[in-house]
DNA sequence: ATCATTTTTGGAATGATTCTAAAAAGTGGA
DNA sequence: TCCACTTTTTAGAATCATTCCAAAAATGAT
């Protein structure tokens, strides 16, 4: 592994904001000022067919990257945030359920968080 | 609602292939071929924040949009391709494991798909 | 060292989606 | 029916994440 790929998937490890290509890059050149943003993509990609990596995509934002240790998320339907959520593990029900064999899964729990939630309230009384 | 979002939510509902906005857009245009893309984005967007249909984003590939019957997605981690899979309702148990009021879910089970498992046997012979 | 392979670089290119401002269509009274 | 108002559509430019490209650099094995 290249010093960037081993840098690139420490700070995804480690990370626990769901970090996008961007947000890494600017970690990296903390370490690395001199590196580009294209190495990160192609580095976020190899770990990722690797399976070192998750890749998390909400619709309408950038992707983002994330340890790879198992775990669900509860993403707002209105602003798009991300939390972790740690839910029983589904594998095995599911691979029983599913029929074929499963790599892994990806469960998002959609909701709307409290700040929107409240915003959305205000926006009814004002109507 | 327009006769375009109208269009729109048919085509979304009565097809089983997760349609892009594109495919949704040259659909809609044997209807009414003065449409134009924009239009079919504006409405695809209000029909998924009414909740009238789901959006399903897989990485790299363009947004897809599908009915809103719930049900869960096989996704091949190799090229993509998705499949419906109607897999026992979660959301009793989810919710009370989540502990917030949940709008609905979102399930993915990635696998490899028989012809990428297929080729990559292949691949594996050939080196 | 030398050749082959992999990675990185810089910058252009792609492609999905959104934005913008203007035109058109629809709506509900007066 | 006509007016004023709101919503939707249009055309095309703009944005922005991501990929592609070809050249340069780094790495690795012999």
């Amino acid at each position: 592994m290249t010093k960037y790929a081993k840098k690139i998937h420490e700070i995804v490890e480690a990370s626990r904001s769901h970090m996008t290509a961007e947000q890494i890059f600017q970690e990296l050149k903390k370490v690395y000022p001199a590196v580009v943003l294209a190495t990160v993509y192609n580095n976020l990609n190899k770990l990722w067919q690797e399976g070192l990596i998750r890749k998390v995509s909400v619709e309408g934002m950038p992707d983002r990257y994330d340890r790879i240790q198992r775990h669900d998320h509860l993403v707002c339907k209105v602003c798009g945030r991300l939390m972790d959520l740690g839910l029983a593990d589904l594998t095995q029900e599911l691979q029983r359920q599913a029929g074929v064999p499963i790599l892994s899964y990806d469960l998002k729990l959609l909701y709307i968080c409290e700040q929107c939630r409240e915003r959305q309230t205000k926006q009814m009384e004002q109507d």
